[in-house]
DNA sequence: CGTGATTGCTACAGTTTCTGTAGCAATCTG
DNA sequence: CAGATTGCTACAGAAACTGTAGCAATCACG
């Protein structure tokens, strides 16, 4: 088990617990980004989530609990996983990059 | 060695090749986010880089290695290690969550 | 009722990744 | 020539992740 992401709690590699530093630890674990990724559009089971990554269903699992500890990510029975409203903001703050990414890669295979 | 980031070449969990996915597998990986945003206002030596983040070289060696070949991130005899024109193009869209997360660490402790 | 499908999740051995420490070759400094 | 700084490598031990199996709870169908 990592090292839980909590306010107040320094994240990996930081004395400080900046906010900054702790989003920047949650988010440069494994999946963290594919998972709020895959949840961009419509609430997924959990299932569907792990096939759609391809991961382990023990690491989905940790993460998962990691985005929802972060409120970032909720559980409803009736839909499966969806973003919180926090989750959607971040995400808006992300969307760009799947424009740029275009551009980079544009770039790399120049 | 971890599979490397190339175009045309799939992502960890990723079928498609699909530059998002390379995009979020790379920036996925450990300590890439932090090493972007220690380099977001001037260049840093190897073991500054290494000191601020608190990482082994080796790691700290091969995160470097993969920036450097998806030209997010060159090396300056001079000055060090400095993020390139699509690096800095990157980290202007990764600025705005320095705010949001300050939000986002007020409502958890909320 | 009872059988099967779906749900989120756990156990655990084996593999990969990362850490922590030591140290090297090359270059500059005095 | 000694000392400091540079980027980087070696390697054993520790931590993280994978792949597979499976469990308890809930729901649907007959």
């Amino acid at each position: 088990m990592v090292k839980p992401i909590l306010p107040g709690r320094p994240a990996r590699g930081s004395k400080s617990g900046r906010p900054i530093m702790l989003l920047l630890d949650l988010l440069g674990r494994r999946w963290v980004l594919r998972l709020i990724w895959e949840l961009r559009e419509e609430p997924k089971r959990f299932r569907e989530l792990q096939v759609a990554i391809g991961a382990s269903p023990t690491i989905v699992n940790e993460r998962l609990a990691e985005l929802r500890a972060t409120k970032l990510v909720e559980l409803d029975d009736a839909s499966g996983y969806r973003l919180t409203t926090l989750g959607k903001e971040l995400l808006h703050l992300f969307l760009p990059l799947n424009v740029w990414s275009e551009k980079w890669a544009n770039r790399l295979s120049a």
